[in-house]
RNA sequence: GCGGGAGUGGCGGAAUGGUAGACGCACGGGACUUAAAAUCCCGGGAUCGCAAGAUCGUGCGGGUUCGAGUCCCGCCUUCCGUACCA
């Protein structure tokens, strides 16, 4: 069991109560450990981690530092240390310390934040609706900050490859692959009319370089502010900060488009033609270069924006004959431009790029959608970075034998009122000496949650070895994860996150596989009730009222929905609470029956009590209620019921096998229903075990004890699971549907070894009236299974 | 907006392209009980019918097939993710 209890609820509850995360997460995990091992699941508790923990940050931070020592080498497609990162002549000192950190996976950027001036804090995007805060609805801004970033690009095209090599579900290998994002183009190089700047587009369309009538800038793009005109300054800046009140995700959903010109000109450079340039929040500074060549003839997004200001549209491909769209976005032939007139697409991009690398304007790329990721946060809880920042600007490590570098006590955690991180209030811990000796200080971010869950399977090997993270040789003997199970939620940060980790501690020679989880399986989420009014209003479940047939809420009537656990909805379950009243197994097997593992299904506490009477009913099945004494067996295993209970071990095998464990529960209340029927013959003591074990692993409390009041001293848990024979699994008699036209109409008794023919003969006997006067024109004859006559 | 899923009785759900609704909840009826709880038995998709049975029925509209909840195309609704919630 690993605890990751580093993040911003914890922080945030600090803020609120004035008690240190440190120990409001302890206490949350002393409740959490105490749920789950009243619930009795087989976790190996020697092996407990917590990502909060001295110990286990220490390797965080040395993991950050190993990032920080590779260097991405393109040539072998691997990262390497710093120390064989060759480094071009002729460099001087600080020439070479920028080159160095240019190559780093981790290194510093400006990235833009959320900042709310009137919280005096840093926002989480989840924190900002509509460029509002959540909290006292005040105004917010995207404001560009220091950041620490991992270099995950380098690793795009290798995560993207390696994705062939697990066993995931296919709808999470397509959410990865279209989160990496990989596409061919060209990055092209426009001069920007009377200046030395050049603007350098990505395209995936360079075929129609002619057709580009106009050049958009991302707002936050840095060349904004030269290429902007004295004339349209104003209008230039109010519109930077407009768009930097605005999410990426407003940003790209909004239909309406808006820009300003920059009133500058850049120099097409297939045909020389003077191009507006133009900025627009449809245009994001973190995809590509953070500029486009607008080619309104074929692309959507340009032809909007064109046609709302008026802008030249030019076709340079043709559109299939009969095409009405205003837009043609597929591929054709090449026309109105020179080079490559007549050409279809795929040859008119390579002529293109081709003609444009002969000229050194531009050349074919790769580009992926993937973003580096930004790495650090402006907060107390998390890992604090091993780094030390030199006065003369550069930062080194902090060595290894000192690390972790540990959080300092604040006393205070509210914000500082500036978009300085909270750790420069802890002026004595901030304050250090660098390895010269001289005055330096400390890195004050802290890393992102996902730091932490980055690598636990790994700790979970080694959990308490104080030399290194993890013993090789137990790396070998655990890795990879056979299974990985873990909510759809984390299809493409958590999961992508440490995957490029572990590829690169794999680089680096530390895990012995190149992909960490083998397989891999989502689970559903567990929903609340909840109830919504006439007006779709959720109302909190202790203001609703259970009437005949239906609900209400001050006498209005609502409806029973499903909605997620809140505290303001009233609907949270407590497991301390089903457990007192139902105990630990109909909990587990409540869980388990309520639908399939997969998805996504509402909690509903009546049907509990289906579970327990179950087990209830198992309990009667072998116990007098009113001695307290073992019933007494049947002499022999009863026949008519040994053919059910292997149907039913089967089943639940397989089941188990498939994870399906919500048809392995209904599979054993079968074979009850049918062992408690009334006339049913008593189980024998063999038959009696055979099912209490197969039951085991659901309800192992109410199984272990009635497996000790059977005559056995030592527990089940290390019994084999029961087996079964093919042969018994086979009735004497099955049910045959005979349908006419695919219509049922009516059903055979048979023995499952009777003849394709005379079960036709059966089968026309048995449906005479639907046939009569008809020809028969197909007989479909489906042993075991079924017949169609079509007539 | 973009990417990925999901839609079956009153509810949770079952069903290798082959009898739709297993199993359970809720509900109705009955047995036991002075009564209730608990327990046990029976019933149940909709419509028509005393019944036997017939017709319709897996979000909507098409298609493939002897046969579609299942496969294909187009919609609708809804959930998840959208990079600082984790």
């Amino acid at each position: 069991m690993g605890w990751d209890a580093f993040g911003l609820p914890a922080e945030q509850y600090a803020v609120q109560t004035g008690t240190h995360p440190s120990i409001t997460t302890r206490a949350n995990i002393e409740t959490f450990r105490r749920q789950i091992q009243s619930l009795g699941f087989s976790y190996d508790w020697d092996r407990e981690i917590s990502t909060t923990h001295p110990a286990y940050v220490r390797w965080t931070q040395w993991i950050f530092a190993l990032l920080y020592d590779t260097w991405f080498d393109e040539a072998q497609g691997k990262g390497r240390p710093i120390s064989e990162l060759p480094i071009p002549e002729g460099l001087n000192a600080a020439q070479k310390t920028a080159f160095i950190n240019s190559r780093r996976l981790a290194y510093i950027d400006e990235m833009a934040v959320w900042w709310c001036s009137a919280l005096g804090t840093v926002l989480a995007n989840e924190e900002v609706i509509d460029g509002k805060s959540e909290r006292g609805n005040h105004p917010c801004m995207r404001l560009p900050l220091r950041q620490w970033m991992l270099r995950i690009t380098a690793y795009a095209s290798r995560l993207l490859r390696d994705l062939e090599e697990v066993e995931w579900p296919d709808e999470t290998k397509k959410q990865q692959r279209e989160w990496i994002g990989e596409s061919q183009g060209a990055e092209v190089d426009f001069q920007v009319e009377g200046s030395e700047d050049k603007i350098r587009v990505f395209t995936t369309r360079p075929d129609t370089l002619y057709g580009a009538t106009f050049m958009v800038l991302a707002p936050e793009h840095s060349l904004v502010t030269r290429l902007t005109s004295k004339e349209q300054a104003d209008a230039v800046h109010d519109y930077v900060l407009k768009t930097a009140s605005k999410s990426e995700l407003e940003r790209s959903a909004n239909k309406e488009k808006t820009g300003v010109a920059l009133g500058s000109y850049a120099i097409n450079p297939v045909n020389g033609q003077r191009i507006p340039i133009w900025i627009s929040d449809y245009v994001l500074a973190t995809y590509g270069t953070g500029a486009i060549m607008s080619v309104p003839g074929h692309d959507e997004r340009d032809g909007e924006f064109a046609r709302q200001f008026g802008l030249p549209i030019i076709q340079v491909v043709q559109a299939p004959e009969g095409f009405e769209g205003e837009c043609f976005t597929g591929d054709g032939v090449a026309i109105n431009s020179e080079l490559i007139n007549g050409l279809p697409t795929p040859e008119a991009k390579k002529t293109i790029i081709a003609h444009l690398e002969s000229q050194g304007k531009g050349k074919g790329k790769t580009q992926y959608r993937l973003r580096d990721w930004i790495f650090s946060r402006q907060r107390y809880w998390g890992e604090p970075f091993p780094i030390i920042h030199r006065q003369d600007g550069t930062c080194e490590l902090v060595p290894d034998a000192q690390l972790p570098v540990e959080l300092p006590e604040l006393e205070d955690f509210r914000p500082s009122g500036n978009p300085e991180p909270l750790l420069a209030k802890a002026r004595e811990w901030l304050n250090t000496k660098d390895s010269s000796g001289k005055e330096a200080l400390r890195e004050t971010n802290t890393m992102p949650n996902w730091a932490g869950s980055c690598w636990y399977y790994l700790r979970f090997i080694d959990p308490r070895n104080n030399e290194q993270p993890w013993d090789a040789e137990r790396e070998k003997y655990w890795m990879p994860v056979d299974l990985y199970v873990g909510g759809r939620e984390h299809a493409v940060l958590h999961l992508l996150y440490a995957r490029f980790w572990h590829k690169v501690l794999f680089d680096r020679g530390y895990v012995s596989t190149s992909e960490p989880f083998r397989k891999l399986f989502h689970q559903g989420m567990i929903l609340g009730m909840a109830y919504e009014d006439a007006e779709k209003k959720l109302i909190p479940s202790d203001e609703v009222k259970e009437t005949e047939g239906g609900f209400e809420h001050n006498g209005q009537p609502v409806k029973q929905v499903v909605a997620k656990m809140s505290k303001s909805l009233k609907n949270v379950v407590n497991p301390d609470d089903i457990l007192k009243e139902f105990g630990a197994d109909s909990l587990r097997m409540y869980e388990m029956f309520m639908g399939p593992l997969e998805i996504t299904k509402p909690w509903n506490t009546k049907d509990v009590g289906g579970v327990a009477r179950f087990l209830q009913r198992v309990w009667r099945l072998i116990i007098d209620e009113e001695t307290g004494q073992v019933k007494p067996a049947g002499e022999k295993d009863a026949p008519e019921l040994e053919r059910a209970l292997h149907r039913c071990i089967k089943k639940v095998g397989d089941d188990i096998e498939r994870m399906a464990f919500n048809t392995a529960v209904s599979a054993m209340m079968i074979f009850l229903n049918e062992a408690s029927a009334g006339g049913a013959p008593t189980l024998s003591q063999s038959q009696r075990e055979r099912f209490v074990l197969t039951l085991a692993p659901f309800a192992p409390h109410l199984c272990e004890e009635l497996w000790e009041r059977l005559g056995h001293q030592q527990t089940l848990a290390y019994e084999p699971f029961p087996s079964y024979a093919e042969e018994m699994l086979t009735d004497d008699v099955i049910e045959v549907p005979v349908q006419v036209n695919g219509k049922l109409r009516a059903r055979l008794q048979v023995s499952p070894e009777i003849d394709t023919a005379e079960l036709e003969k059966m089968a026309r006997q048995a449906v005479a009236e639907w046939l009569e006067g008809k020809e028969t024109k197909k007989v479909v004859v489906i042993p075991k299974r079924m017949v169609n006559l079509v007539v």
